[in-house]
DNA sequence: CTGAAAGCGCTTACAG
DNA sequence: CTGAAAGCGCTTACAG
């Protein structure tokens, strides 16, 4: 008297069986190979939407494909990590690819050991956001399961995707435009990096920033400010910075998230911006917009970075081996935090 | 000349040869089972260690579990649901399960489709964030797997466990501390929902909002403002509400996110706050803190709340089916947002 | 305590 | 174009 559960799923010999085919047909028609008549194909699927008929992801995957795919966030809170996701998801709306994703903290252990759960679990590709992993960490990932990076610029030759913006575009921008507001003593707030990481974007902008203020004859006062990114260690650099004996008259920061801290360490302090200070970020994200922040940003187009990133890892499923590396160009998005000051035009 | 892929994959069948036992007896080491002896077991895990063996979870999901939990957001740009996960990772971090987001965009088609899609991938269990879904849905589903709801509050009886705070209680508090900062017109801001939706949160909160200005002799000042949650339909409601003849005083928002949005509001219109209005959020989340937000919020605990929910899940997995509802109290933030004014105490 | 065999629900060659 | 059979890597009864 088994009661529940015994209601025998429906697999794909259920189907066949209605549909008075073999097994191997209704494989056919759910892969959409070839070989197979267009009666054949109706009659299988008018069984299947008949009996309600899913097939088993999980059994699919033991010889062919699982139809998901992994996606990796260092960091859920920064909102940008949203816009990508909505360019992901829109990407494989009409196909059979389910998009999971994993949350590293930001924490290459993390992120490695998150690889490897997704490879337990077959995923067919992956798609790392902003990873901080190793070089050659990735080529070994991306050899066993197609890969496309977002946010990490990858060497010359590699087996992976790239997708990003420009960032060392995106910081000449932000650069240029506080010169030409008055600004010279120009900051910038980067991320507590190791050497490994010179791939990722905070380092190229940060390569982009220097260049800029070498370039337009601010060299010397360019300065990097460096903080792990909890809001208490960033909030600490900032702090340090403005009250310093010769405090930097804007702080470009490496994301928006950050900036916003900076904002508030601002008005702690008692500093009017953009008067005293003026700040800037990067991402556009959603918050910049906000009447109590009006942060001036850099909009790298989130949701094109995940809509690209997805097509290119399906076709890489699909075959492709030639890498490929996207780029979307920066815009800058001026805002109240870096303009509307009457500061004077530097003397030189 | 297969070159690379051909390395033949390790699996339990290299490792049982290797150690010299059956596959059948792996297979037991590996889920802990019993009726194996500690030198088989000792043979076993070196050979595994030596190997680098890793079960595949897709297998073992075939028959058994596959050690994946579908966890479920409405929304990733909320920094709350940031919290939820932290607290379910670190409940997870020593098990053999392996946590995978889907992000539903708060709308229950796609809650419906992610969940047949964990379905399809043989999900061992499952959280629900604030799902949308009608209480015979989430039945069904709980039916089927094991399912604890966070942000929902469950019937009588069900077949699932619930993680909470005390809604009603944290919108009593806010109406409370507002009222005796000398506010009177006391509005709530909540989110467009129809009669099936009485289980979420924020209607509880608009429960408990509703009551509690009742009690303290303000019913006939109550007013429910309703938006879609999208940041442009809550910055038109706000100001249509705070341009009125007769605007609130204080603005209570569902949730944190959605109070930013109208501190933004405020602020476009040369509103003071609090002098000319107050805004409390709700969750508490990290940018309740930032200067120049100072939003007083009420603090449910995210972290409380993914922990107790990942651990039910387990304990739910493992055979309990008696449900379960946990329930964390709501703690009142007080910052500048709703504080600091001179407000005369309503003359009654 | 230990192991040989069947089976989970699919896909993949391979015949017909 | 169609199908019977083997196999993916595990777990599950069931014998021993």
């Amino acid at each position: 008297m088994a009661l529940r559960k015994k209601q025998a799923r429906v697999t794909i010999r259920t189907v066949a069986e209605d549909a008075g085919v073999s097994v191997a047909a209704v494989s056919k028609v759910l892969r959409n190979a070839y070989g197979v008549s267009a009666e054949l194909r109706a009659k299988v699927e008018v069984s299947m939407q008949k009996l309600d008929y899913r097939p088993l992801a999980v059994a699919r995957g033991m010889r062919g494909q699982t139809y998901t795919l992994g996606i990796l966030l260092p960091d859920i809170r920064n909102p940008f990590f949203a816009d990508i996701m909505m360019g992901v998801n829109s990407a494989l709306e009409r196909t059979q690819y389910q998009p999971l994703l994993g949350i590293s903290q930001s924490a290459s252990s993390i992120e490695l050991a998150l690889v490897d759960a997704m490879n337990d679990r077959q995923m067919d590709g992956l798609i790392l956001v902003g990873p901080r992993m190793l070089a050659g960490e990735l080529a070994v990932i991306a050899e066993r399961t197609p890969t496309v990076l977002i946010g990490h610029h990858p060497p010359e030759q590699s087996n992976f995707d790239a997708v990003n913006n420009d960032d060392q575009l995106g910081a000449t921008l932000v650069v240029r435009h506080l010169a030409e507001m008055g600004y010279r003593r120009i900051a910038f707030l980067n991320q507590l990096l190791d050497d490994s990481e010179r791939a990722l974007v905070t380092s190229q902008r940060e390569i982009g920033y220097l260049a800029a203020m070498a370039n337009i004859g601010l060299g010397s006062h360019a300065r990097v400010i460096r903080a792990l990114q909890t809001p208490r260690e960033t909030q600490l650099a900032a702090r340090h910075a403005l009250q310093s004996r010769s405090p930097p008259e804007a702080i470009f920061c490496w994301t928006d998230f950050i900036a916003l801290e900076v904002l508030s360490v601002a008005r702690d302090l008692g500093l009017r911006v953009p008067e005293d200070v003026a700040i800037v970020g990067y991402d556009n994200t959603s918050y910049c917009d906000l009447a109590q922040n009006a942060l001036t940003s850099i909009d790298q187009s989130g949701q094109v970075l995940g809509l690209q990133a997805a097509r290119l890892l399906v076709e890489r499923i699909d075959g492709r081996t030639a890498p490929e590396h996207f780029i979307v160009a920066p815009r800058l998005v001026v805002r109240a935090s870096s303009s509307g000051a009457r500061r004077k035009v530097p003397a030189e």
